[in-house]
DNA sequence: CCCTTATATTAGCCATGGCTAACCGCCGCA
DNA sequence: TGCGGCGGTTAGCCATGGCTAATATAAGGG
């Protein structure tokens, strides 16, 4: 139906959104340049995929995040069944799946899912949309912003960045893992965490990308 | 490496040599117009991938052949893997993994071969070349010119006609079967052959698409 | 309140890969 | 041997999606 680059801006304007995304933040985003992204913007535009306010930034319409929830599905999809199937690693599931994702058809799509049995996340612990764009509410709490002394459940490790995602694989950190945070650091924001009886240091930076839950006591 | 379209147009140029293709033949093969392939055949001749004499056709060169031919791996494990996984028909693998070749690494080609156990053949008898290109002899007869009153083993149906596809399927024919031939039809060369105990027609354009193989007595 | 600077847009170029229409060449038949 | 027709090529158009360079806008600091 629509073009690979067409799915690409699409999944990233849903990434960046879902506030108006800026025309550099998206060709950063896209490793593209701003004219690229204002041209495929206004075309976006004219297939009513985005609303478009020159100057302030593009937001999706329904129509345009529907599509990009069909494509987010089809990434996470292929993760999950590229892992079950072939045991891939965590950091080298996206890449593939970010080539695949476009030549997938409906079809096979909804063959994968049932094969993996309708999961609702994928390895990383990110939501898989439903079949008709459907995401359940999302309660998971960035770790950086958790609180203190309580168990908390490793739920979300981010999917794109292979270097972040082995230095979390390595320290045993990925989702179903328990941990707890000790300390947060005054000046830097990183956090001292108890992974079992070891402890580690993770930066802020890294605690931001990681997502958490946690009991809540009645 | 290469576009999609310059890979199909390898693909097609494989499966109609390995003599000289018409301009008119690939074109018909791509859907595309004749005008569109004569332009494609220059491009693939500046990069040394098709050899073309004007007005008598194109072949691939060895980089062409090369090309190709990794070409056809991976649609051939692509369909292999669908099939084992996800227990898809042999008639609805084709497209899919048409679309899905274009996007498949050399990784992940190498992780499902061998999660496959490293096949020589697809769902439909097909050879799968190796990762090098090495294609084994071929050594399997079109049904048509097969000798009669002999036991025949099916090795290849063909994979890109699903209506034939199913009507093979339907009348038990596929890899694996045995069948005889009991006679041919001088006329239109259908043939008359036994499955088990039950007999039945082949016309003569659906014998030339299947390829069998028997035991030749010393 | 203006001016600097970052962000956004426009203009205009390029390659790719389609298309139609028109023309060319080769071959077989009369 | 000449010619009709099919197949092949050329010319020229279009959409897509990149790019750079130049210009326009908006927003914050002096």
């Amino acid at each position: 139906m629509y073009s690979v680059a067409v799915e690409d801006y699409l999944k990233s304007l849903w990434k960046l959104g879902p506030n108006n995304v800026g025309t550099k933040q998206l060709a950063d985003n896209l490793r593209v340049s701003k004219a690229s992204a204002t041209k495929m913007i206004l075309r976006l535009a004219e297939k009513e995929l985005v609303d478009h306010i020159p100057y302030k930034g593009a937001s999706l319409t329904k129509k345009g995040e529907l599509e990009a929830l069909s494509i987010v599905r089809k990434h996470r999809l292929l993760e999950t069944f590229l892992s079950q199937t072939l045991g891939l690693g965590r950091e080298e599931i996206h890449d593939e799946a970010e080539k695949l994702e476009h030549a997938l058809s409906k079809n096979l799509e909804m063959a994968i899912a049932e094969f993996l049995g309708n999961p609702t996340r994928d390895p990383h612990g990110h939501p898989i949309p439903g079949p008709n764009g459907e995401l359940y509410n999302e309660r998971d709490l960035p770790l950086c912003d958790s609180p203190i002394n309580m168990s908390l459940t490793v739920m979300q490790v981010p999917d794109d960045d292979p270097s972040i995602l082995a230095w979390l694989e390595n320290n045993g950190i990925h989702p179903g893992i328990k941990l707890e945070i000790i300390s947060r650091d005054k000046f830097d924001g990183g956090l001292n965490v108890k992974i079992g009886d070891i402890k580690k240091r993770i930066s802020s930076s890294v605690a931001s990308l990681v997502k958490i839950s946690f009991e809540v006591e009645n």
